[in-house]
DNA sequence: GTCGAACGTGAGCAAATACTCGCGTCGAAG
DNA sequence: CTTCGACGCGAGTATTTGCTCACGTTCGAC
């Protein structure tokens, strides 16, 4: 292999016909993500996948890394727009009513690519520039304990750090766990049930 | 790198100075693993960390990831055992005092080797003969079932299967937040109570 | 039409890495 | 003491893979 980590800057695309050149790169990723998981995921590969000359690929991408990173990212930002779109209705709403709101929203997002999703969970490391793609959930903390102390009068709640964590850790895990062994619970409404009751018992008892 | 996957069976170490290369492997390979991650967890750095020829390791692990392989099993073994020793006291117990002893079980089993858990969890991929290790906590669902069976008069379960999914994500999404993102509350009480409550008033709201 | 910049190409390099093989050493059974 | 198999060694091989570079092509401004 060449020097590992090269820094060097790479061209923006500004003409119509590399701008898909990226766009193709990205759709290609993904794809060879789906089928042949992470490790399978060389460079050489994706360009070949995309019908595009190893030599463009790395115009545009300084190394493999920024290649899936740049696939999560815009990823995260589908499922952001999804969530985005049903958080309106929080405002105002009693702790169950918006409980519900946000595990709609949350499993709404989640159908988006299921099982793009999954190879992100179980087969992408933590590492470097993509740790922090994981982390991403662990930046909803001071939203989610804002949100408590919103609600502080409907909520029994000792440590709210403590209460952020566990909710956040415990709804992140089940997800894992559907998405996993139980991929069609997605589809189903239980779930959404379980992940209300989950929360609200959490949060009233 | 020579042909993927050998799967040329290799010796089983007899005398007592083979059994304890194996051993000086395996420790390598975890330290490799703390200090360098899954990716630098190379077979020459662990031959070379381990003090050992590298056609000695190839003598005894067919290939990287049966190292691995081994280092987890055995790790999960220890998880066990440190179990195993609580659950004696769950005859004949309550609901609330089963749970309190389950939840110091879990805990004081994370409490063995947290660090590498974690690098287990953040690098090691889903994949190959790691895949089913990664699933071991999957492998309660029955056990759980049953005891949330054996419990149905303290218990409020609709769907007894996916309130068995629910706890096992759950539990299993609040630790991996905690060892990632806050690994000191292990040793505190805090984390214990929490969890004492998010699976009892889930179980009997 | 012309010219310079952006774009696109793919053969091929350099480093890394999983793994083998031939040879020397040690241990223990007889 | 001899012998034989288990043990241990590490230089070396085959292959992969991330990445570069010299060259040809297209685009758009003038």
């Amino acid at each position: 292999m060449a020097s590992r980590r090269p820094v060097s800057p790479r061209k923006t695309p500004s003409q119509a016909r590399s701008r898909e050149l990226v766009d193709v790169l990205l759709k290609a990723t993904a794809r060879v993500l789906l089928r042949e998981g992470y490790e399978g995921c060389t460079t050489n590969r994706v360009a070949e996948v995309a019908g595009v000359s190893i030599g463009s690929l790395y115009q545009y991408f300084p190394n493999k890394e920024s290649l899936v990173v740049r696939v999560m990212e815009r990823h995260q930002e589908k499922l952001r727009a999804v969530m985005a779109a049903h958080l309106e209705a929080l405002h105002g709403a009693t702790l169950a009513a918006a409980v519900k709101v946000l595990v709609q929203a949350l499993l709404e997002a989640l159908r988006v690519e299921p099982k793009l999703h999954r190879v992100f969970r179980e087969q992408v490391p933590r590492i470097g520039a993509l740790k922090a793609l994981h982390d991403q959930n662990a930046a909803y903390e001071p939203l989610v304990t804002a949100w408590l102390e919103a609600h502080q009068d409907q909520v029994k709640v000792v440590d709210r750090a403590a209460a952020t964590w566990v909710l956040i850790g415990a709804v992140d895990g089940v997800v894992a766990r559907v998405l996993v062994d139980r991929p069609t619970w997605l589809e189903e409404a239980r779930l959404g049930l379980e992940l209300e009751r989950l929360i609200v018992s959490y949060l009233t008892a």
